[in-house]
DNA sequence: CCTTAGTCTTGATAAATATCAATTCAAGCT
DNA sequence: AGCTTGAATTGATATTTATCAAGACTAAGG
């Protein structure tokens, strides 16, 4: 029997949320119709407006969503193993509305939407995970309209450090997970002036060198930034 | 047979896409658990952080969707009839990420979370319907990120009156359905700016008495403006 | 080890946006 | 009609953010 996928990364994704619960049949179904591919580093995967044929999988590496619009561009948010991506547009069946690249080599799983829409239909604990999911996404989203429009730019670091840190389990230092330009971009500002904000975060106790970041007055930082759980909580 | 709602109020609820394919059945079961309340206006329905009790449904009059952070507040969006909101939370059973209040006397539908969780679990027309509806609101918000990101308060403006015009059929002269102090902070800005907003889209055929709008040169708005389908367009 | 290309930083300046204060305007009320 | 209240506008100013240009740093490749 002809599998378009490698039995070996079947453990990774079942293991996500979105595939633990459903059946073997429909998870080898889905898996059947499947296939994962490897890319090089800046490799564009997906075309914004194009057909969402696929659901996408990380499953190794790191991807970029990306938006453009009148020759700008904004970084929308980093997808990292393992996870899915543009699942809205796969089981509305409509083109996508961000544009994805790889950011370093990357091993990715394409999943045929039209399956993914089958299957939904006739497991239902499938159909439960997707909502799930999909509210999760939703959730995520409207948090960061949030951060952008409540919040300065220098506030808006101020937090993404406190939660990268929180990622970290609360450790005092840590590397940043992308380039500063490319965070800048995520957060709205220029890479000019994320420069500038690092440095005013001197005051409140922050210390950066290359990429590695150091917390030096949590409390001070954490009065200036004044994280909200309805804002910065990834859960929930 | 007790009922918790008025019968009359069935087939606005019935009309929308999430209740219209799910069995009688299952959308009288939900009907039976759920109440319907008069408001006037500026009534606090929702406090962002509380726990979702209830999927909300506006039948009549209009309600804000707005968040707070530090003493600044900013508008989310505007509900009107027939549709329902925070949906998201009630599927996740997680707290409202979104303060609710009414705009003018509004009439409310108020369906227990745990009843829509429930009945997703057993009715498949359901539970379509929300993933439909979800990965819709999802989409909805990516796209205000994006034109958050990607353009200027001008720019916005520019492209908000190109989509009221497309709710108005193309008309070339409408009302502003909300508040202009309302509308400022929906798309970001500050009340003094969008007066001068509008003021400098005069140069580009926008002629404003009150909160009537009329487009005199279409073209050169939209020249301006660049709408997107993959921003601007309601569907897809 | 040097070169190269790109990111990152810094300073100077410009543009966008917010704030503050003062009117003007409009709707609802008595 | 006159009064009251809040929204909307306008001008002056301050703050925030972006742009432009130059130089410093860094990592990869010959």
């Amino acid at each position: 029997m002809y599998l378009g996928m490698p039995e070996s990364d079947f453990p990774d994704i079942r293991g996500l949320h979105l595939f633990a619960e459903m059946s073997d049949e429909h998870f080898l179904a889905l898996m059947r119709g499947s296939y994962v591919q490897n890319f090089p580093p800046q490799i564009q995967l997906i075309e914004e407006g194009d057909p969402s044929d696929f659901l996408h999988i990380v499953l190794s590496g790191s991807v970029e969503l990306f938006s453009s619009w009148n020759h700008r561009e904004t970084s929308m948010a980093t997808v990292r193993p393992v996870s899915t991506f543009i699942l809205a547009a796969s089981v509305r069946d409509a083109p996508y509305l961000m544009s994805a690249r790889t950011l370093e080599k990357s091993r990715i799983a394409l999943i045929p939407s039209q399956d993914v829409r089958a299957v939904f239909d006739i497991d239902a604990h499938f159909a439960r995970a997707i909502v799930t999911e999909l509210a999760q996404c939703y959730r995520s989203v409207v948090k960061n309209t949030k951060d952008l429009k409540l919040r300065t730019s220098l506030e808006r670091l101020a937090n993404y450090l406190l939660r990268q840190q929180k990622r970290e389990n609360g450790a005092s230092e840590f590397d940043l997970p992308i380039e500063k330009r490319l965070l800048a971009s995520f957060l709205g500002m220029t890479p000019e002036n994320l420069s500038r904000a690092f440095k005013s975060l001197k005051s409140y106790g922050i210390h950066v060198s290359g990429n590695h970041i150091k917390i030096l007055d949590q409390e001070d930082l954490e009065k200036f930034a004044r994280p909200s759980a309805l804002i910065d909580d990834f859960r929930s």
